[in-house]
DNA sequence: TTGAAAGCGCTAACAG
DNA sequence: CTGTTAGCGCTTTCAA
């Protein structure tokens, strides 16, 4: 700047492997000041006077700056990616808490870096491991179960000073990490009840065909437990693996017509809205003859006849409560409307189970 | 090591903020070897000897060492971070998009840094700026339309050798970066052209409630035209935003029950199901009174009545195709066994549009 | 087959 | 309010 005939090397300043993207260094000398207060400027402006920030600001403009992060993480220390971890991208279920976890992060400036497991615990651990190298600031993983391996990088984790979040599940009685979640042992039970309550006897819970879908497992055992204290007959059937809404068809149509139970439960509502169109296709009046209820208040189950019984699963709520609780626990201010909702579920009946009419 | 008395500040080095964890240089120290050794080590084992090998071996299952993975990408200006960049995860269209991106790019160690714009332009240059600062190996867009700055950006990045991918369009005319989708009006003409070969010529396009949506758009432009064309009467009405099958029901509820059209095609399957049920309970005959097309085959849509007629849309395919592109392009070799179908949607008829009886 | 030196782009700590 | 110095943890280049 003070010489213009001095022989600059080159204008835009390029380092051994240069890539051609500015650098702090280039706006420094455009701006005539050091990289300390170019970085100041852009992190804390207040403490740059007003002249040299003017300088500062037109120097960023004429040269396109754009900070690296990697460069910024590694002198700093702290990094702004948040990492999930789930089991599937594509499941509706997780793909609402992705984007609850995304709507808070976002605005506040934190990067989502996503992996998924395909519901196997070691891609889980394998996938942390990965996503370790990042040093992300705050770990979110599905469940409470973990393969001994990533059970040690996630206290590592939490060690130095990463929140660790588990999503979707909670048992007080294995608080080791945050959990945002419910417990699902306890739904289980809350559905039987339901069908108990509706006066039936024989009853049916059709689990979920992903072998490690572990939660819908669990809703089962809670199921079947509360149903078979209560003295009614109770069965778990394994949905097949594959589309679920076909799956929840094949369900039904693998019972015996002849001896159908009173009430079926399903591990979600896909499942159950197959079901429902079976049952109507074959003529099987619900809830008359076959009482349904299925688990997540997906949209299909507030459409399809009136409305399928379920269970209200908060999907974005998670993500977003997630996020919040990251937020918090990271000194930084929620700067969305995410309201902290109940994460329990709630028994929805519609048109597919009914209450028996008082007596008394 | 020449003199194990000389005052080492201690045997863990704990940097200037140390966070404990175990760094390249840890497992030197252990070994008995230079960094330089052990980084080889990591990345091409055949150029280590045997014996030197196992010793770092060692000393890395002892120090639990995981590498730091901002210094790699710092040092040597290659990152392993694919970002991409989509309107909204929870709809289903795009989670199932980003799982095939991810199960192809996982497996090749490629991850995923997520971001999401809720259709909106402005968040999308935004998350591009973000996005950018990780300098990622490769970038993944959703549509050809972005603002001037996000262009900028966006061939900036090509320029420097970073593939840049715009997923779920494809227009010829237009072709800057690469495009791995389809053509939407045409899309239309195919919907339009199906509805006219079965004899309709009151024709009814509803369009996605979501305003940003011109994907949808430029399906529902495509139609009219082609309609018009054939000399049929068309209308396109928007959907409200919110809940899709709720918003295919009102959609059908807000036309004049004494006049409705003959064919209707629709954004996509969910609207088409809403519709499909308002219709049954309405008492009009499907696809006698109304014939009902909808856009994408959701599960729903093979489920509803015997099959909602719709366009097979590649949800997957396009984010497994994509993946596959990123691979080829950064000279990795893909370690999945993904196939490069075509992307082009097809019509599937199924029983809610009927073709006429042949004559001659 | 291994090592030494230098530096990627940025920020912490401390001066001035 | 601004600058100096040192170094984050790794990889590059070049030499031995």
């Amino acid at each position: 700047m003070e010489n213009p005939d001095s022989p600059k090397i080159a204008v835009t300043s390029v380092g051994r492997r240069g890539h051609g993207k500015a650098t702090l260094a280039d706006v420094a000398r455009r701006a005539g000041v050091t990289t300390m207060t170019v970085s100041r400027m852009l992190r804390e402006p207040h403490r740059v006077s007003d002249e040299t920030g003017e300088r500062i600001r037109q120097a960023l403009a004429d040269t396109g700056y754009s900070p690296n992060k990697q460069a910024g993480v590694l002198a700093s220390g702290r990094s702004a990616i948040v990492a999930a971890i789930i089991p599937n991208v594509a499941n509706s279920i997780f793909a609402e808490t992705v984007q609850g976890l995304s709507d808070v992060l976002q605005p506040a400036g934190l990067e989502l870096l996503l992996a998924s497991t395909n519901y196997s615990l070691e891609r889980e651990e394998e996938q942390l491991r990965a996503v370790m190298g990042w040093a992300p600031a705050a770990l979110v993983v599905t469940g409470l179960r973990h393969t001994d391996g990533a059970m040690a990088l996630l206290r590592q984790a939490q060690a130095s000073g990463t929140p660790v979040i588990e999503i979707w599940e909670k048992d007080p009685a294995e608080v080791e990490f945050i959990q945002i979640g419910f417990n699902h042992r306890s739904v289980g039970q809350t559905m039987a009840q339901h069908l108990l309550e509706c006066g039936h006897t024989d009853l049916v819970y059709v689990d979920s065909g992903v072998e490690e879908d572990f939660r819908a497992h669990e809703r089962g055992e809670g199921f079947a437990a509360t149903a078979e204290r209560a003295g009614a007959t109770v069965r778990i059937i394994r949905a097949e693996r594959g589309e679920p809404m076909a799956a929840g068809r094949k369900a039904l149509l693998g019972l015996d017509p002849a001896q159908l139970p009173h009430g079926m439960a399903f591990a979600n509502d896909h499942l159950a809205a197959g079901a429902w169109l079976q049952a109507q296709e074959a003529g099987i009046h619900v809830p008359t003859d076959l009482a349904l209820l299925g688990f997540g208040d997906f949209p299909i189950a507030g459409q399809l006849g009136g409305g399928i019984s379920t269970m209200a699963a908060p999907r974005y709520d998670i993500g977003q409560n997630a996020g919040l609780k990251i937020l918090s626990d990271l000194d930084l201010k929620p700067l969305c409307n995410g309201v902290s909702n109940s994460l329990k579920p709630t028994l929805i009946m519609r048109n597919t189970t009914r209450l028996p009419p008082k007596s008394s």
